[in-house]
DNA sequence: AAGTCGGGGCA
DNA sequence: TGCCCAGACTT
C-alpha cells in the first residue's frame, strides 16, 4: 500500500490498546475530549448514560444514521423526533404504508432513502424485528452501505468497526497531511482509521471523530488551538489544515428549463400526480410539468399544459439540484375538470401533508401563496 | 471510477 | 455563488 503522506513521528505509549494492538494514544485523547465536549443529540446515548448501563436502541441508531446521510445534524433533528413519535419501533414503521413514510420524509431530500428505509423495516420486521449485529449482516440491508453498517455496528453493538464519513476523512487527511485527492485516498484513510479504532468504546470513538470534525476540525477555519489531537496532527505544524482534504475540481452545473401547471378548483383543491418510484424525486408527488430539458431557447408556454385551460403566467421559480439547476415557468388556471388519468385533486387542507419535495412547494407557493403551509389555529 | 440523487447553512 | 454535509446505489 502506497501512502502518499507526510507522516510525523508517532507518539509512543502502552496505554489504550487498539483493536489491532497498536498504540492508541489518539483514541485515548479523543475519548477524553468526547467525555467533556460531546454534542447532546436526540438519538445519542451520552457517555455517562452508557457507563450506567443504558444501551442504545438499534432502531433509533439506524434511523438517525440513514437520516444523517449527506444531511446536516440540524436538518435531521425535527425529522428524527417526528419519526420516533409516529413510529416508536421497527414494527410500527413496517406496519405503515410507504406513502405515509414518503409524506413524513418530504423536504429532507434524497428520497430513495425513505423508500429503502421502509423496505429495510419490512425486511427486519419479517425476520423477527432485530437488526443483524455484524457489519456484514447490516451491509446486506437496503439503504445501508459501508458507512452506515460500520456506524450501527460500532454504536449499537459495540463492535470495533472503522467508521469513515466525511468528517473522518477530513480529520484523518489533516492528521497525516494526505495530499492525494480524496477520491483516491479513501482506501488509505480507511486503513488509518482501522489502526486507530480502540477495542473499548468503539461507538464513542466513532462519534467522537465526527463531533471533532463537526465542531473543531471544520472544513473552513478549523479551531486547531482547541483540538485534543493538535499534538498528533501533521497539518497543524504548517498551519494549513484548511487545505485538506484535497479534492478534484468539479465540473459545471448545467441549467434545465420547463413549465409547471397549477390547476385550481373552485373549492381550492389543486391537481397533483405521483412520480415514478425510481429516479429524481422518485415516489414523490408533483404538479403536472413539461419535461425538464437542457435547451435555453424561448420560454415555455401554456401550449404544453396537460389539458386545455385558461392558463395564466404565475411567476418563475428556480431550484438547484446536486448535478443541475432548474428554472420552471409557473402557470395557473381555475378549472373544475375531472382529474385526468394518473392525476388527483388534493384538498386545500391536505396540501401541506402531501409528499411534496421542496421544488414543488416553491411552484405551488408561486401560484397560491401560503397553500403548502399548515394553517394557524387561532 | 464516475454519475445520479435534495436541501439547507454558511462564508 | 460555491462548498459541504454521519453516503447509497447504479452503470
Amino acid at each position: 500500500m502506497a501512502l502518499h503522506v507526510q507522516t510525523r513521528k508517532t507518539a509512543s505509549g502502552d496505554s489504550g490498546k487498539t483493536a489491532s494492538g497498536e498504540s492508541g494514544e489518539i483514541a485515548s485523547r479523543l475519548l477524553a475530549w468526547y467525555d467533556a465536549h460531546h454534542r447532546d443529540l436526540p438519538w445519542r446515548i451520552a457517555p455517562r448514560e452508557l457507563a450506567r448501563g443504558i444501551r442504545p436502541d438499534p432502531y433509533r441508531v439506524w434511523l438517525s444514521e440513514v437520516m444523517l446521510q449527506q444531511t446536516t445534524v440540524e436538518a435531521v433533528k425535527s425529522y428524527f423526533r417526528a419519526f420516533v413519535e409516529k413510529w416508536p419501533d421497527i414494527d410500527a414503521l413496517a406496519a405503515s404504508p410507504t406513502e405515509d413514510v414518503m409524506k413524513a420524509w418530504a423536504g429532507l431530500g434524497y428520497y430513495s432513502r425513505a423508500r429503502n428505509l421502509k423496505a429495510c423495516a419490512d425486511l427486519v420486521a419479517r425476520q423477527g424485528g432485530r437488526f443483524p449485529d455484524t457489519q456484514a449482516g447490516l451491509r446486506e440491508l437496503p439503504g445501508i452501505g459501508a458507512y452506515t453498517a460500520a456506524a450501527i455496528a460500532a454504536i449499537a453493538f459495540d463492535q470495533p468497526a472503522a467508521v469513515v464519513d466525511g468528517n473522518v476523512e477530513r480529520v484523518v487527511s489533516r492528521l497525516f497531511s494526505i495530499v492525494t485527492p480524496l477520491s483516491e485516498a479513501k482506501s488509505d484513510i480507511r486503513t488509518y482509521v482501522e489502526r486507530m479504532v480502540p477495542a473499548t468504546r468503539p461507538g464513542d470513538f466513532a462519534q467522537a471523530m465526527m463531533d471533532l470534525g463537526a465542531t473543531i476540525c471544520t472544513p473552513r477555519q478549523p479551531r486547531c488551538m482547541l483540538c485534543p489531537l493538535r499534538e498528533d496532527c501533521s497539518a497543524i505544524i504548517s498551519g494549513d489544515a484548511e487545505r485538506f482534504p484535497v479534492r478534484l475540481p468539479k465540473g459545471e452545473k448545467p441549467l434545465r428549463r420547463g413549465a409547471a401547471f397549477v390547476a385550481v378548483r373552485g373549492d381550492g383543491a389543486i391537481l397533483l400526480r405521483k412520480r415514478g418510484d425510481k429516479g429524481l424525486l422518485g415516489g414523490m408527488t408533483e404538479v403536472p410539468t413539461t419535461g425538464w430539458t437542457a435547451r435555453i431557447d424561448g420560454g415555455t408556454t401554456a401550449a404544453a399544459a396537460p389539458f386545455p385551460g385558461n392558463w395564466r403566467p404565475a411567476g418563475k421559480i428556480g431550484h438547484v439540484f446536486t448535478h443541475f439547476a432548474l428554472e420552471l415557468d409557473v402557470f395557473k388556471a381555475m378549472t373544475d375538470v375531472a382529474a385526468p388519468a394518473g392525476h388527483f385533486w388534493s384538498l386545500a387542507d391536505e396540501i401541506p401533508g402531501e409528499a411534496l419535495p421542496t421544488v414543488m412547494k416553491k411552484v405551488i407557493e408561486a401560484a397560491i401563496p401560503g397553500a403548502t403551509k399548515n394553517q394557524r389555529v387561532h
